[in-house]
DNA sequence: GTAGGGTTAG
């Protein structure tokens, strides 16, 4: 029983729904090493344990027939409908007239492709001067290749063509059709096919291909999705071409059930995909970081005895980065270039990324070593990420050495790119001269426009240093160049440099920044100011800043806030508990409170010190809440607030320690754990009683 | 760009 058409669209395919979220392979595939085992394994495939499962998806039996009962295809007459077409179209030349086809006129084209687009009329003229019969198929694609850039020809050219009863095939639309695509004239495209499907020639699979991918690139997904199910339905089945540009489009809509169940159906038609599909597989799985799909990549390859190429192992390598499964990157490399299969800058380029963002100094070096012993090849990019993972390996010198090398070399000069690089590097170790000095002197010397993330790294530094004068300098001066890249990142800098303001007039001065840079923040600070405004109007603006701002920002919003209303600015002493309880209501501060039986314990690692004291004090007030509620109390109470050698992770506990032992609370350093203070349960009580939290009994 | 599909940086 072969399903009708429709259920073969993939819009109309079922989801399963208990298929979990992050992915949806189950979990068979044990992660093996690939280097040891390069020849192909015998894992269970995936169609094997989803066998039940492409029971129901892949076919749809008619009710009371038996699930395992083996489907016969019963009409030998009619040919059963397929998902795919196994055979790719081939490419056909138009038979030519050989005998007109001298090459065009160079300046015919540039004389056509000069006349303006209202004068239609003038554009025909020309062309019917220029062939007083019609021309060649091969001089009509020629003109129309030449107008690749300038779609509004190629539509004027078909549109002479056709008043010249030119015998127009498919070939020619297709034609136009790119030209279309790469001006993004979607409305267009649509419109052409639609009057192909009405008058003909008919689109092929070379016109539905260019309309998914152009569809795709116009960011109009919904309609890539509509002229993939309408080839099924005009009798037209995709081959692979068309196959894996549909598979992109739910890569970029991060559909990747819908990719897995199509290319299933495909598989279990035979076909057999080739390197491009399994790229595009390998990214789809990778932008998602799901590695159960990137290993089913690679098996499926193995079992097709399909050994991966350049772009595969690059996708791959990405992928695995990206799911933090650094090993199986780390494997894959080495497995690529013990195949044979030579890195390109690309491969060096995601494989030192991923050591550098995860500290393998020694695997970084390792291949650093190789890339100039086997004179692996280098482009800009790959330059930069040298130097972005030297800087993540806190491997400084390395780094001004490579810059020095660039600022050397005539082929890969320092861009606005390596310059933020190092800017950033300055920055962080506290040097705002040289950070000062790239900005300001050497970038517009090299006639470069540096981006906002520069601007943003100096104002942290020069803000942290309490150079309050200098943060409104940078900051004018970001105003002026990159007034449209100004982003909620650079205003949390210009809040952490407010809470270093030493009195009113530095505050204002940056209050004025903050102003011109984002109002909504502006208003939030007055009013937070303003004790007569009350904690649901400060919940209005403070949930409109965050729903403006990207997620990774929000936190750091919360605490800059808290900071800023801790310090002595004039603030309400209550406002730092009112954002911290804002900041719990919207999920920035998950897992902070621990409770178990032997102990309760709070968690201050990783906030910064203002939302440190608001959480401890909130979790006073929780302890007592709970003595209130009669809940049972464990025997013990700790607090962690981390250690370490540097200055930054150990500035919380010293700070604690201080706090702690002035305000007499019974919290003691704890030798076992270190980083973490301990009271017993009657101290605290005590203690909280006394200090009004908890009433007396 | 060879009438259609693939991979890199805060």
């Amino acid at each position: 029983m072969a399903p009708p058409l429709s259920t073969l669209s993939p819009s109309t395919m079922a989801v399963p729904s208990f298929l979990p979220s992050k992915s949806f392979f189950p979990k068979f595939t044990s992660i093996t090493s690939i280097t040891s085992t390069p020849s192909l394994q015998c894992h269970s495939s995936i169609s094997e344990q989803l066998h039940p499962l492409s029971l129901s998806l892949l076919k749809e039996p008619a009710q009371g027939e038996a699930v395992n009962s083996k489907p016969t295809w019963v009409n030998p007459t009619k040919s059963k409908p397929n998902i795919i077409s196994l055979e790719r179209q081939q490419r056909t030349k138009p038979a030519s007239n050989r005998n007109q086809s001298a090459s065009l006129d160079p300046t015919l084209i540039k004389t056509l492709i000069s006349i303006p687009n209202s004068d239609k009329s003038l554009f025909f003229s020309t062309l019917s001067n220029a062939f007083p019969s019609p021309p060649s198929q091969d001089d009509a694609l020629s003109l129309l290749k030449s107008f690749f850039r300038h779609p509004e020809k190629s539509i004027f050219l078909l549109g002479w063509l056709e008043e010249s009863s030119f015998q127009l095939e498919t070939i020619f639309y297709n034609l136009v059709l790119k030209s279309l695509r790469a001006a993004r004239q979607w409305d267009h495209i649509d419109q052409i096919v639609h009057q192909m499907l009405d008058h003909g020639p008919q689109p092929d699979n070379i016109t539905y291909s260019t309309v998914i991918t152009a569809a795709h690139q116009c960011r109009r997904f919904d309609k890539a999705i509509e002229w993939f199910d309408r080839m099924y339905s005009a009798g037209v089945t995709p081959d692979e071409v068309t196959f894996s540009s549909v598979l992109k489009v739910y890569g970029f809509l991060g559909k990747r059930q819908e990719a897995f169940i199509l290319y299933e159906r495909g598989r279990a038609a035979g076909w057999k995909p080739d390197h491009v599909v399994f790229s595009i597989l390998g990214k789809l799985f990778g932008d998602a970081a799901d590695q159960d799909g990137m290993l089913y990549v690679r098996d499926e390859m193995k079992r097709l005895e399909i050994v991966p190429n350049v772009v595969v192992y690059n996708t791959l390598i990405n992928g695995f980065g990206r799911a933090g499964r650094i090993n199986i990157a780390k494997d894959l490399f080495e497995e690529m270039c013990q195949l044979g299969v030579n890195p390109d800058a690309r491969t060096l380029t995601a494989i030192l990324r991923i050591y550098g963002k995860h500290k393998r100094n020694q695997d970084a070096m390792d291949v650093w070593a190789r890339m100039k012993e086997n004179r692996w090849p280098v482009d800009q990019i790959l330059y930069n990420t040298i130097l972005t993972m030297c800087a993540n390996l806190e491997t400084d010198l390395e780094a001004e050495r490579i810059f020095e090398d660039m600022k050397q070399s005539q082929k890969w000069r320092p861009d606005k790119w390596t310059y933020s690089v190092m800017i950033k590097l300055y920055c962080r170790s506290g040097k705002s001269e040289r950070a000062w000095h790239l900005l300001f002197e050497e970038m517009p010397q090299r006639n470069l426009q540096p981006d906002v993330t520069s601007y943003t790294s100096l104002i942290d530094c020069l803000g942290k240093q309490g150079r309050v004068n200098d943060v409104v300098v940078v900051f004018s001066a970001a105003m002026k160049t990159v007034p449209s890249e100004i982003d909620d990142l650079l205003c949390c800098c210009l809040l952490s440099t407010m809470a270093q303001c030493k009195d009113e007039k530095q505050m204002n001065a940056i209050l004025g920044c903050i102003e011109k840079a984002n109002p909504t923040l502006h208003k939030l600070i007055c009013m937070l100011r303003d004790k007569l405004v009350g904690f649901d109007e400060i919940k209005k603006y403070f949930r409109e800043l965050l729903n403006r701002a990207p997620v990774n920002v929000r936190r750091p919003y919360c605490n800059c806030l808290i900071e800023i209303c801790t310090d002595e600015l004039g603030f309400p002493s209550h406002r730092p508990h009112e954002l911290f309880h804002l900041g719990n209501i919207y999920g920035l501060y998950p897992h902070i409170e621990t409770r178990r039986s032997s102990e309760w314990s709070v968690d201050l690692r990783r906030l910064s010190l203002g939302a440190a004291k608001a959480a401890l004090h909130d979790w006073f007030e929780s302890v007592a809440e709970a003595v209130e509620d009669r809940e049972s109390l464990p025997p013990q109470f700790r607090v962690f607030t981390g250690h370490g050698l540097d200055r930054f992770k150990s500035v919380l506990t010293r700070y604690f320690e201080g706090y702690l032992s002035e305000s007499g609370a019974p919290l003691h350093k704890c030798p076992e754990k270190a980083g973490s203070f301990v009271a017993d349960k009657d101290d605290l009580l005590q203690w909280l009683q006394s200090r009004g939290i908890l009433q007396a009994d």
